[in-house]
DNA sequence: AATGAATGAGAATTCATTCAT
DNA sequence: AATGAATGAATTCTCATTCAT
């Protein structure tokens, strides 16, 4: 008989608001804060982020559960918080690959400027993929849709406007989207590539965004084309 | 002596019995296997896979989780199973793309010949992201790295070679490869985004991929390309 | 293609995770280590190892599984623990009757001395016998081979070097672990007879200890013995 | 809180006469239930007689469970089915040992008539240990006293009546019970240990019975023999 | 008789979260 | 604030036994 499947229901269903609970003042708090994501990044990037316990988060901060709990009101919370620490860097990061002289840039080197960069930020947080992915899965609790990357999604259509005024705002912003998916999507494939064939994939990524750029520039639609 | 006592453990490597199970032998066993995967695909398309629990697979199945653990050593099986059925589909849609006209179609043609197939195979499928998803994620251990990929990559390289015979073989394997898992992920990211938008990620999926093909069979590097 | 699929498992060596759990750290986890091992006692007591469920050890203890499980690893670990509590009292037992007088004692008080203690911690530790076959079913996870009587059996080859220094020292470990298992066995024997018995049957165990020990020290073998 | 420990309790309580489902008479069956036994004897060799689960029995018997439950009611009727043969098995080799000569023989040739056939029969049936011991546990439902041994006890009282007459009947019981205990547990000891040590532990064993045997027959009691 | 699929209660173990100290 | 013990629902998996074919 087949019947509706329940929900994973974890133990008491804790008010989703899920705001850290208390902003820290102190210093002491603060550096709390910051120790304890780093603890959750380097467990996560050990095992993932279902298997990563806030036991062993706590342990890994030299803290213990108890402590943990002062400061996040869940492990959503944790998990939540580690994304919105990288996504400011990562905001920073295409901040400075998308400014100044990006504006008049040849299509490959801007590739180029925008896909290393973010190379490298993934090199140094291995946490990255899992979490961003944890907040992107719909069938998880802390999803998040996109408010993560949609200020980058900005950053990309605030360059392109500059670049490509003709195009409309609303194509704009699926191609923005678009290439924002590509980078992230295929360099989470590079690295989860064994190291040796990562140098490969990225160099075919910076070719695909710099043939989309291309398009997009140039105004062809090579579904069209006949040329 | 009050002291929390070390089990000695490590004996053997049992890491789960995980014993295969054996072969359905009567025509009911064989339709069995198949109710428990359709199950396993509806519970798992509504909850993912980490949530999915055996009993709710069982019960989705009209059976019971003794009957479900008579077939398959463990959930993980199930995963791997449902993966397996998925790639065979896959396969014969890939086939059925790849094959005879595909040769000598205009790119822009032979990308609607790979994405549109898929796109409608994703639609009816709907658990095959998560359970694609999972049989890719290192930190899972139903882990199949790329198996399961390899025998499509491998389609799409004879097409490679049949169309742009030119290119070394092994640059022709990674850029399969990479056409492979940008066809899968754009998916993949237009299936986690609103209907609504579907239509146009896949467009621009189009788009990229018929890029690439003229790249390819153009022989045109867009990172030296002269302006 | 319908198929039970194996699954490709046997990856590490994570037989069961079975981390040691941390020693307790409070005075109430000391506590409760403590009241866990007489609960498993009691229950072990009453039903056999094999059918002492953790929760009923847990409930026995007035506690939960999780609490349970906060300071032994599984349920081994607690069959282990308690194993480790008997030898230590069973030495301390075997340490008294063996000192100081015991070298000059005659056989008969000697043998007295041994098995007279022994029948009364059994009396008091109903779950000592379970316990210690368990440790000892080769078919058992938890079987300790015989490190668990090791150095009770050291203590009877000292006590026998005292008394007859003559014995090869070879022999007399063959002899000391002979002595040992046959107090130990007939003594489960004993109590695993209806209570009017068990009187008689130490008895005729004491006098097999008797004569084995006026064999030892007199260097005859009875198997030699001219009639 | 501490409570009642609930028993371990089977699916449904299986009326507990237990008596194979039907005679066999046709000699088919008789072969089955022959094959269903020796198969028994294999796994519980392997495994012990907890382990050994009724699909792994019809299986090594190259059968089905459905097939097993034919000729037996439940597991249990298969475990005392092996006891049953190797009782009578026993039964012959002790007739063997106690008859005719065995009257007359000086007590160490006796002893060396008795242990070496048993010894024999424990390398030749390597269940035999677990089955025995199950069939003594007080814990296992399984459990039956010492019905088994009871036959083996009345021949070594009939020995011994003929040997020593004088004894008191009640005394004659209980050390005839006491060397056959004796003898099984130091056996299984002897099986327990390193094959290397075994011949040692027997000849120990000999000597003690050889010892008992003096004793008794000799009419002393060690515990008051200040000689 | 034989086969093997079906059942489901029950066992071990985990882990987010709360609470006493 | 910090610590770590306590909780217990939830999950995976087992296995004796029954049943349909």
């Amino acid at each position: 008989m087949p019947k509706a499947v329940k929900a994973k229901k974890q133990n008491p269903p804790p008010a989703r608001p899920a705001e850290p609970r208390r902003q820290p003042q102190q210093e002491r708090g603060e550096r709390r804060v910051e120790e304890i994501l780093d603890a959750a990044a380097a467990v996560i990037a050990k095992v993932g982020v279902e298997a990563a316990t806030t036991n062993a988060i706590a342990e890994q901060a030299g803290s213990s559960v108890g402590s943990l709990y002062h400061f996040f009101p869940n492990k959503e919370a944790i998990v939540l918080g580690l994304a919105a620490r990288y996504e400011s860097e990562m905001q920073q990061l295409n901040q400075a690959a998308m400014q100044g002289e990006a504006d008049k840039l040849p299509v490959a080197l801007m590739a180029e400027g925008i896909v290393m960069p973010l190379a490298g930020f993934m090199e140094r947080n291995p946490a990255y993929m899992p979490v961003f992915y944890a907040t992107r899965d719909p069938h998880n609790p802390a999803c998040l849709t996109d408010e993560l990357s949609e200020t980058i999604v900005g950053l990309v259509e605030r360059l392109m406007a500059r670049r490509s005024p003709h195009v409309a705002p609303a194509h704009r912003h699926l191609q923005a989207s678009v290439a924002v998916e590509l980078v992230h999507r295929m360099l989470e494939y590079a690295w989860q590539s064994p190291p040796a064939e990562r140098r490969g994939i990225v160099g075919e990524l910076k070719r695909l965004l710099t043939l989309y750029s291309e398009m997009i520039e140039s105004g062809r639609d090579p579904l069209k084309s006949d040329k």
